[in-house]
DNA sequence: CATGAATGAGTTTTCATTCAT
DNA sequence: GATGAATGAAAACTCATTCAT
C-alpha cells in the first residue's frame, strides 16, 4: 500500500535527485556540495538528510535510477521487436546515451570503492543492477546468435564487450569535450567496429561504407 | 646543457613521482595526500613542493611520464618492425599495459578538468602527448592499410577507435575487481572484436577463434 | 479545578517524561534526540513540544518528578516513624536509589548551568525543590539529635554531609560499570563513614563491623 | 633521547593543553568549541590537530595531566613524611584540589563513555592512572593504619571511601556556584566526616569540635 | 491536537600550500 | 636545499525547533 504521505515522499526524493543529476552532470559529483543540491531543489541542506542518509547514497540512487530507466527501455524498445537488426540498434542507442548521462557518475563511484571509501553495500546494489542490464542485453543477443547474426559465442560475453566498446567512446567523448561530442558519429563508428572490426581478412572483405568522414 | 645539479633535481623529481605512481595506484590520487607521497618519496613534505609546483603538477607528471614511456616503447617495438600483425598485437599490449597503469589517474584529471578545478595548461600539455601518441599508433596502422591487413580508412580514426575499444575493457576490469583482471583475455576479446567484430555478415564469415573461454 | 483535559494532558505529559527518563538512563541526556523521545511515548515529534517547551525542559522536568517522588517517600517513610535509626536507613536507601536513578541528568542539568546555556528559571525551580528535599533531611537529622543519635550539628549542615557522602559514591559507581554497582555494599560505606568515620580516636574505637568484604 | 625538535612539539601541546584547561574550566568541555581552544592558545584551528588527533583526546589529555600532578604532589609531599596525620590532611587538601579542578572534565568524560561515544582506549588510559592515584593514596592510609590511626580495614577501600567522600562535596560546590566555594569549609567537613562521622555511639562520643559554624 | 517535513546554525576534521629555520 | 610547523578554507552532517496541514 502506498498512502499520499509515500507518494509525496516519493516525488520529493525524486527532486531532489534530479537536481543532483543535474548539478552533478553540469561538473562534478565531488564539485557539488549537499548544500548546492539543496538549493538547487529549492530545499534546506538538512531537508536532503531526511530523504538520504549520505552524499554517497544520492549518488547511487542517481546511478540506481538511470540503469532502471535503462533496463526499462530495453525491455521496451528493444525486447520482443521483430526486427533485430533494428533493436540492436536502438540498445545501442540506448546504452550510449546511458553512459553519456551516469558515466562520469560511474567513474567516481568507481574511485571511492578503489579508495575503500564507499560503502560497500551501496556497491553491490548497483553491481547487481548492473548485472540485470548486462542480462538483457545478453537476451537480445540471444537472440541474434539463433537468428544468424551474432557471432555464436556465449552470449553474456558478448554483451560485456558490446558495453565495453561504447564505454571507451563515451570516454573519448569525456577526454575531448563533452557536451559537443557527436553522438551519432560514435555510434556509426561504433556499429563499424561492432560488424565488422577495422582488419581485413585475407582480401574477402571490402568495407565501402567506412569512407572519410 | 645539464649541469650535475640539474641532474641531481631531475632524479630526485623521479622519486617522487615514483612514488606517487605507486601510491596512486594502491589507492587512488585523491585519497593519497601530499604528506604520503613526501614519506614515500622518503623527502619532507615542503620539499616535494621544490620539485612540483602543486599536488596536481605531480599528477599531471606521472601521465605524461607514462606516456612518454607509452611513445618511446611504440618507436622502439612498434615502428619499423617488419613484421605488421606481431607489432600491432605488441602496439595492442603496450597500450593496454599503459591504461592500466595509468588510466585511473586519466580519470582523476578528467573530472577536475570537468570540474573546471583543472589548471588548462596542464591539460593541454597532456593533451598534446596524447595526440602524439594516437599519431604514432595511426603511423602503425598506416602501414598495416597500405600492407593491405586494415580497413583503408584515416588512420587517425583508426587509432582512436583502436585506444577507444582498449579503454572501455579497462574500465571493465576497474569496475570488477583491478588487480586480478585477466590481462591475456582481455586482449584475446580485443583482438576478436578489432579483427572481425562480433556480427556475422550473410554467412560469409567464419569465427572459428571465437570458442567459448 | 482540573478538568478532564487537564488530567488527559497531565497524563500524556508522564508519558512522555517516563519515555525520556527511560532512554536517558540507557545512555545519556545528550545523546538521545527530541526524535528518540517522541518515538519512545509513541507520539510525533511536534506533539512533544506541544507539553514541553524545550527539549532542557524534559530533562528539568523528569528531575524535578525524581525529586518530588523523593520527598513524598521521604515523607512517608521515614519521618513520624517511631524507630529513627531504622528510619535513617530508609533515608539513606532512598537518596541512594535517587541519584543512581537520577544522578546523571542532574550533571547535565549542571554542565549546562557552568556554561550558561541553561535557562537560569528552570535551574531555580529545580534548586528549590532540591533545597526542600535537604530540608526534609534535616527533619530527620533535628529528631535524631535530640534523640541522641546525631552529634549535635546544625542539621541542615549534617543533611547535606549525607547527601554529599552518597552523591560521592555513586559518582564512583558511575565511573567504574553503572549497572552491576552493588547498592548494598555501596550503603554499608556510606553507612560506616557517616555513623563513625574511618579514624580511630585513641584506641576509644574497636571497629568490629568493618571487615574485609 | 629527546631533540630539540620533540622538546618545542612537547612545550606547545603543553601550551595547547593549558589553554584548552582554562577554557574548559570557564564553561564547558561541550561549550568549547576547536576553534575557541586555538585562539585561547594563539595558533590557527588547523595547527591543534598536529597535537592532537580528536578534541576528545585533548580532554583526556588534560585529565591525564591532572592525574599525574596529583600523583606526583602525593608521593612529594605526602608519602615518607613523618607526620601521618598532617600528611593526610596534605593528601585531602591535595586530592580536593584536583577534584576541583579537573572534576567536570571528568563528567564530560563519563558521560561520552555512558554514551557509548568515547574511544574506549581513551577511558582505559585514565582508568589506570586513577587506579594508581587511588593505590598511592592507599598506601599512605596503609601507614596510618599500621600507626594506629585509621580503622584496620582494607587500605584499598579505604582510599576509596576517602575519595568518593570528597568527590561528594566537590558536586555540591559546583551545584551552588562553582567560584565562590569555600574550600577550607568543605575540607573541615570532609575532617569531620572522615574522622567521625555524624552518629554519635550509645554516649562514648563528645564531638566538641563540631560546632555551629 | 497531532504530525512530520523543513530548516540552518553550528561543529569537527582534513589537507594543500606557505614559510621560517 | 630540506624540513615540518602553521594555516584556514571548505564540507558533511546533526538536531532542536517551527509550522502548515
Amino acid at each position: 500500500m502506498t498512502t499520499r504521505r509515500e507518494l509525496e515522499r516519493e516525488f520529493r526524493k525524486e527532486l531532489i535527485a534530479r537536481a543532483a543529476h543535474r548539478l552533478f552532470s553540469s561538473s562534478s559529483y565531488e564539485a557539488i556540495t549537499v548544500e548546492d543540491i539543496a538549493r538547487g531543489a529549492e530545499f534546506g541542506k538538512g531537508t536532503i538528510y531526511q530523504y538520504f542518509a549520505s552524499k554517497e547514497e544520492i549518488l547511487a540512487y542517481v546511478v540506481c535510477r538511470g540503469i532502471n530507466r535503462l533496463c526499462r527501455d530495453i525491455e521496451e524498445q528493444c525486447l520482443g521487436q521483430p526486427d533485430i537488426r533494428s533493436a540492436l540498434n536502438t540498445l545501442m542507442a540506448l546504452q550510449y546515451r546511458f553512459h553519456r548521462e551516469h558515466g562520469h557518475l560511474f567513474l567516481s563511484l568507481l574511485r571511492r570503492k578503489l579508495d575503500g571509501s564507499l560503502d560497500p553495500e551501496l556497491f553491490n546494489v548497483i553491481r547487481q543492477k548492473l548485472k540485470k542490464k548486462t542480462e538483457l542485453t545478453a537476451t537480445l543477443l540471444e537472440q541474434g546468435i539463433r537468428a544468424g547474426i551474432f557471432v555464436p559465442v556465449d552470449s553474456y560475453k558478448l554483451a560485456r564487450i558490446l558495453e565495453n566498446v561504447i564505454k571507451g567512446f563515451i570516454l573519448e567523448d569525456m577526454e575531448k569535450r563533452f557536451p559537443e561530442a557527436d553522438a551519432e558519429q560514435d555510434l556509426e563508428f561504433i556499429r563499424l567496429v561492432l560488424s565488422e572490426g577495422i582488419m581485413l581478412h585475407g582480401g574477402r572483405k571490402t568495407n565501402g561504407e567506412a569512407k572519410e568522414q
